[in-house]
DNA sequence: GAAGATTGATTCCTCAATCTTA
DNA sequence: TAAGATTGAGGAATCAATCTTC
């Protein structure tokens, strides 16, 4: 079965073991501190980046590529540890906000160094500055090609 | 709060929306037609490309990223559908091999053309072949070192 | 004692159905 | 009727503990 040698395989195998590999990797280093899942870190620092620390739970369900059911219970979990709260959507009642509480923008503020050390340990200090950005050019085809379609 | 636009952190955002679109769209793509997760796929193509079609248990699970517990399980769900079935190792009595059935090799061989289309059509088309290479260069770079460290 | 594999308990994600508002 | 968000039910992954063999 010579398919299995296409290269097309191998590419979605690196795909994955890269996210997978990076993924853990970072799970273990930030629980290794503290009590956080990476998915948190990653719900806040989008709101972090957005307009008034806020986006509409749809929204954020797109972003971080999960169903909004999925997004509706993490939201739970971190809204119970006080991190983000809801607001009701002043345009729309039918819509709610994701909002960053001052301690969640103050734990950020304090994972984030740390975060951002891991990263670079993990994956840039492997790559040369020219690679990193070519690495993340060809992502971003990668998702915008993937995702419409 | 400045390190919110580090590269850093938008290089992991990448490459957790890149897999996220790759995958799940594939995912789409694969139960449209038939009852197969792709990580089934996943499994059975790994064996295919090993000699004999067989791996370790754990050496699978490595491969695959996952802990050997959540191979177990996997491992069970693909062998009461016929596709693999476990083996003892003959040279360890404590390890157990999983082998490629005929079925499972009959089920891939159906199951690999419409596949390598679909990664072909959601991945590749949106990148030229130096960019395809590139890639692959860059996410075998970036799963070694985040596998080391 | 350590390694390979499995099991029980728990966590978290998804789909389908539901409720509210546009 | 459709869109935003939530809920219940079910599936699947993980950790810790266990059993067997090295």
């Amino acid at each position: 079965m010579r398919e299995l040698d296409d290269p097309q395989i191998e590419l979605v195998g690196l795909l994955i073991e890269a996210h997978a590999e990076v993924m853990h990797g970072l799970e273990r280093d930030l629980t290794a501190t503290t009590e956080l899942p990476v998915i948190w870190l990653s719900v806040l620092i989008r709101l972090a980046r957005s307009p008034d620390s806020r986006l509409r739970m749809t929204e954020l369900a797109r972003d971080m590529v999960i169903s909004t059911s999925g997004l509706t219970r993490l939201i739970d979990r971190i809204e119970a540890a006080g991190l983000v709260e809801r607001q009701p959507c002043p345009q729309d009642r039918r819509g709610l906000h994701a909002v960053l509480t001052p301690l969640g923008r103050e734990r950020l503020a304090e994972l984030i160094p740390k975060h951002v050390g891991d990263i670079q340990r993990r994956v840039s200090d492997h790559l040369s500055d020219k690679d990193r950005d070519e690495l993340m050019r060809l992502l971003r085809k990668v998702r915008n090609g993937a995702r419409t379609c």
